[in-house]
DNA sequence: AAATAAATTAAACAGTTGTTGAAATAATTT
DNA sequence: AAATTATTTCAACAACTGTTTAATTTATTT
């Protein structure tokens, strides 16, 4: 087995946590290659421009995170067959391996979720970005969840979808803001105990919305 | 009337705008001054070091802000006496200012919220600038909701916060993934729409909580 | 109107930015 | 072993970075 990383993914790894911290314009090419351990020069020969490393970095993570969550995703339809998967296994598998890989995938993971938390509440990049990279995903959410609430309307399932959206990618933005506020009673880090609520608080709130007709 | 805006203000207009768009790194000094007609030099000779520009942007309105939210706060409590506020009126006054200003206060509002947006969601920042300018705030709201919940566990309605939080700061950040997402029935300017929805959804949420006991 | 203070201007500082080119080394293929 | 390709190094490029200085203009006070 190597374990000797290759300087592809050196730089990869130098970005992504620069980029965690700092955001794009906030990290240059030599602190990049310089944590890397690597010439400068490496980045434009490997990556060409800087905006192409990080899309490189934002790939890298996303196709295994897609693959994850589908299939935790399709498990739960098919045990539910032939009724409707319950919401709450739907929230669940959405969020399931975020934060899980957040919580024990080791520092990368924790700095990809951070650019994602970023860039999701970016005016500009929000929009094209996580569209690019998540949508088709989210689209499949939303219909499952459709699927168990027939009755509701699209526009509010969107709406609560967005919510859902924004909670969750603040949670693993890894802000330690929670802690200040609660006197030390939550942290931030500790994800187990978010996604022991996060679940049932977001299931409630789609529940708001459930239509009787 | 006078309506010739101060060489401050200008220069606190220019920033707020480009701050709002490519984050703190990503804009620069030369960038403000030029935007706000004005040379370069006034930017120090009337704040000092580009931190403090991007401090006296995030002060400006935070203190609006902040008095107009305490307000609704205390009239939805009054008007509630002797019992507790219900949980939706807190909820709303929690967010009715900072969507309506978003909504109808003009451009400059909506890039201050964009900024807050990104603020909240940073790693480091959003513990540091978010606990300095609205901590106080969100401890008296958190008071409010324990008054009119009081069989509920402290740790829990943190948590809750934290997702009204993230919600609500992905709602103004003005992205327009959720258009792109739902085909264009949703739209992110639409703030009336999300705001409708948002009160229901966390409300809802919240009340998951409920301890009975 | 003279004196003082505040605001604005233009020029310059040393350091950093992203990116490129040519030369040198390492790895792979013939 | 020779030839070819892939990778790495070092140096350099013009453009831009935040900030300061001293000179000049405008506004305020005496």
């Amino acid at each position: 087995m190597d374990k000797t990383k290759s300087t592809k993914d050196l730089i990869l790894d130098a970005a992504e946590k620069l980029f965690a911290i700092r955001g794009f314009y906030g990290v240059s090419i030599r602190q990049i290659t310089t944590e890397a351990g690597v010439d400068p020069a490496l980045a434009s020969y490997h990556f060409g421009k800087k905006q192409d490393i990080f899309n490189a970095v934002m790939l890298r993570r996303a196709e295994i995170l897609n693959r994850e969550r589908i299939q935790m995703l399709d498990d739960c339809i098919r045990r539910a067959k032939p009724n409707p998967a319950p919401l709450h296994e739907i929230i669940d598998a959405f969020t399931h391996a975020l934060l899980n890989r957040s919580n024990k995938g080791g520092e990368g993971w924790k700095s990809y979720f951070a650019i994602i938390a970023q860039i999701n509440n970016h005016p500009e990049l929000g929009g094209v970005i996580m569209t690019q990279y998540f949508d088709p995903l989210a689209k499949k959410f939303i219909a499952a969840i459709q699927a168990t609430m027939p009755g509701s309307q699209a526009e509010d399932l969107y709406w609560c979808y967005h919510f859902l959206s924004g909670a969750l990618t603040l949670t693993f933005s890894g802000t330690e803001r929670i802690s200040n506020l609660s006197g030390g009673l939550c942290h931030a880090k500790n994800l187990d105990a978010v996604h022991e609520r996060l679940v049932p608080f977001i299931t409630a709130g789609f529940e708001a919305f459930k239509n009787p007709s």
